[in-house]
DNA sequence: AACACTAGCAACCGCGTAGTA
DNA sequence: GTACTACGCGGTTGCTAGTGT
C-alpha cells in the first residue's frame, strides 16, 4: 500500500505533468503575477525542481517571491517554498519513517501536538508536512482500529510533564491560570485516568480487532476522530504560535532540571497536586457526549475541545456550563474541586459526591470526561475515601474504578499486543493510560452502550484491581527497548544535555530512580486503582532506591 | 483482466502570526 | 502604523498504487 516517497515525486509528476496541461491555473498566490505569465500549480516537474534548485544555489533560500522572477519559475514563491522545503532541500531523508522516528514522533506529538514544524525541527531530514502526512494517515489508521493514539508510556510521560509544568506555575508564585507559562505548556489534557479502568472498556475489549496493524504505529485513537484529535493541539494554537521561542520546549523536553519536580515518596501518597493542568498534549477524544464532568460540572469552552465538541445541543452539557476555558476557570472552581488537602474548603462532601457517582443524575455518567479538574478531585475523593474508610466504603472506588472482567486480563495485555515493536508495554500505567485511551475510542468495535454496567466492587475490590494491574515490576520495563533507543536518538538530535536527561526521564527506571519522569507520573497520575491498592509505590514498582 | 475502492502522499489553499523595512 | 514577506499550520484536494471483487 505504501508508496515508495523516494525520488517518486518528480518522475510522477513529470508524468502527470505531460498529461495534465490544466494544471496551469491560477495559484493561490496570485494566478498571474505581474503580468509575467500565469503560475502553475500541481505538481512539480523535474525540470522545475532543477530550475529551483538552481536558484537557490545561485540565490540562497528566502524572498521566494523572487524566485519567479529570477528563475523565470512559474510558480509562486509559497509553492517553491514549499518543493524546497519538502522535496529539494539537501540531507532531505526519503523513505518511510523507520520506528525510532515513528516511535519519536509520538512522543513529539504526545508532548508538542500538532507542531509538525517543531517537530520537523527535531526530525533531522524529516518535513513537517511528511510528519503531518504520517500522522493523520495513521491517526486515521488507528482510528479505523479503534486504537488509541498513544502508547501507555507516551502518554504518562506527557502528563508527566503536565504536572512538571504545574509544579512549575505554582512555586513560580504567579497566578498558575493565567501565567503565560501555562498559557504555553499547560494544554488541557484530560485526566481521570482511573475512570478508565471502568469494565465497561475492559480488558482487550477491543483487542481481538487489532490483529493486523501496523504495530509500530500502533498506538491510538483513544483520542478520537480525527477531527477532534487535530484540533485538540488546537489549545497550542491559542498558545500563541511563536516562532520557535521554545516557549514550549520546556514542556516537551521537560528537562528544565530547574522546574523539574523532587519526587518525594513521601507525597506519593498525599494526592497533593492531583489536578494539574497537564501539560502538552493529551489528544483524546472530546466528543459531546463526553463533556460531563464528574458531579455534574460541564466545562464547555475548554481550549481542549475547540472544535466544537460542546455541542450547545448536547443536553449534558447543560447541567452546569463554565463558560471559561478551562485555564481560564476560576481559582475558586480550581481550588476547591481539584486541589487536595490541605483541606480544601470547597470540596463537596465525600458522602454527596458518593451519592452522585453512585446515583447520577440522568445523564452520562461515563466518566468519560476529561477535565482538567475531574481528575483531581476524583483522585482526591478516592484519597480520602480510602484512607478514611478503607475498608468499608468501595462504593466510591468502585464507581470510579471497575475492574474488568474480573478474569485477570487487564487492558494492558492489549497493549502487549499492539505495542510489541516497543517493548514490553506493560508499564505500570499501561493499564490507567491504556483504558483511558480506550475510553476515549469511539470506534473501538464496541460502543459504550454495550458496555457493561459499571459494577461495584465487593469487598477487597481494590485489592482486586491492584491485582488486575499486576504489571511488572519496573525492572521489567527494562525491556523498553526502543523507547531506549528513540531517547537517545533525541538524545543525538537535542545535544547531550537534553538527551541525558530525556532518556533518564524516558527510561522508567531511571525515571523512578530519579523520582520524575516515569516514576513521578506514575505515581501522581496513577490511576486510583493504583493508588488505592495497599501497597506502597515500592511495592508497586518494585524499590527504585 | 477490468473495475471499484481505499490508503498514502504531494501539493495547494486560506488564515494567522512574526519579523522587517 | 502599515505593508510586505516569510513562515506555520489545519484542512483539503487530487493523484497514484495497492487491494479486493
Amino acid at each position: 500500500m505504501s508508496r515508495t516517497r523516494t525520488n517518486d515525486s518528480g518522475d510522477r509528476m513529470v508524468s502527470k505533468d505531460q498529461t495534465d496541461s490544466s494544471s496551469i491555473d491560477e495559484g493561490s498566490c496570485g494566478g498571474v503575477l505581474g503580468g509575467v505569465g500565469v503560475l502553475k500549480k500541481g505538481p512539480w516537474t523535474s525540470a522545475e525542481d532543477a530550475m529551483l534548485v538552481e536558484y537557490v544555489k545561485e540565490h540562497g533560500e528566502g524572498n521566494w517571491n523572487a524566485v519567479q522572477k529570477h528563475s523565470g519559475l512559474l510558480r509562486c514563491g509559497k509553492s517553491c517554498r514549499l518543493r524546497w522545503a519538502n522535496h529539494l532541500r539537501p540531507n532531505l531523508k526519503k523513505g518511510a519513517f523507520t520506528p525510532a522516528e515513528e516511535r519519536l514522533i509520538i512522543e513529539l506529538h504526545a508532548k508538542l501536538g500538532n507542531k509538525w514544524a517543531r517537530m520537523a525541527a527535531l526530525l533531522p531530514g524529516r518535513t513537517d508536512n511528511e510528519i503531518k502526512n504520517y500522522w493523520n494517515t495513521r491517526v486515521k489508521r488507528l482510528q479505523r482500529a479503534g486504537l488509541p493514539l498513544y502508547p501507555p508510556d507516551v502518554c504518562l510521560q506527557a502528563l508527566n510533564d503536565g504536572q512538571q509544568n504545574q509544579d512549575y506555575s505554582e512555586s513560580s508564585g504567579g497566578d498558575a491560570l493565567h501565567n503565560d507559562v501555562l498559557d504555553t505548556n499547560n494544554y488541557d489534557i484530560p485526566e481521570v485516568f482511573f475512570d478508565n479502568l471502568e469494565a465497561n472498556h475492559g480488558p482487550l475489549s477491543y483487542a481481538p480487532a487489532l490483529p493486523n496493524i501496523y504495530v509500530s504505529s500502533m498506538r491510538t485513537q483513544a483520542l478520537g476522530s480525527l477531527k477532534n484529535f487535530n484540533s485538540l493541539p488546537t489549545t497550542v494554537k491559542q498558545a500563541k504560535r511563536t516562532r520557535e521561542s521554545d516557549a514550549l520546549l520546556p514542556g516537551f523536553l521537560g528537562c528544565d532540571t530547574d522546574r523539574l519536580p523532587s519526587f518525594d515518596p513521601a507525597q506519593i501518597g498525599s494526592c497533593k497536586k492531583v489536578c494539574r493542568p497537564f501539560g502538552p498534549l493529551f489528544p483524546y477524544d472530546a466528543s459531546p457526549n463526553e463533556n460531563l464532568a464528574p458531579f455534574g460540572v460541564s466545562i464547555t469552552g475548554s481550549n481542549a475541545f475547540p472544535n466544537g465538541n460542546f455541542s450547545a445541543s448536547d443536553p449534558l452539557s447543560k447541567v452546569v456550563k463554565l463558560e471559561l476555558p478551562s485555564l481560564q476557570v476560576p481559582n475558586t472552581v480550581i481550588n476547591s474541586w481539584c486541589t487536595c488537602p490541605p483541606a480544601p474548603p470547597s470540596p463537596p462532601p465525600l458522602e454527596s459526591i458518593n451519592a452522585y457517582i453512585q446515583s447520577p443524575p440522568a445523564m452520562q455518567v461515563q466518566s468519560d470526561y476529561y477535565s482538567p479538574w475531574n481528575s483531581g478531585l476524583l483522585q482526591e475523593v478516592i484519597h480520602e475515601s480510602h484512607a478514611k474508610n478503607r475498608t468499608s466504603d468501595k462504593s466510591l472506588s468502585s464507581s470510579v474504578v471497575t475492574t474488568a472482567d474480573g478474569n485477570g486480563h487487564s487492558t494492558m495485555e492489549l497493549y502487549e499486543a499492539e505495542w510489541g515493536d516497543f517493548g514490553d508495554p506493560r508499564s505500570p500505567l499501561g493499564c490507567s493510560t491504556a483504558s483511558v485511551l480506550s475510553e476515549h475510542t469511539p470506534i473501538s468495535g464496541i460502543s459504550l452502550d454495550e458496555s457493561p454496567p459499571v459494577k461495584a466492587l465487593p469487598d477487597g475490590g481494590d485489592k482486586e484491581i491492584s491485582a488486575q494491574l499486576d504489571f511488572p515490576r519496573h525492572d521489567a520495563l527494562l525491556e523498553f527497548d526502543c523507547f531506549e533507543q528513540s531517547s537517545d536518538y533525541l538524545a543525538a538530535l537535542l545535544g547531550e544535555d537534553f538527551g541525558s536527561e530525556y532518556k533518564h526521564v524516558a527510561s522508567p527506571t531511571s525515571a523512578l530512580s530519579q523520582g520524575w519522569g516515569f516514576g513521578s507520573c506514575a505515581w501522581n497520575n496513577m490511576p486510583a486503582a493504583c493508588q488505592m491498592s495497599e501497597l506502597p509505590p515500592d511495592d508497586i514498582y518494585g524499590a527504585s532506591e
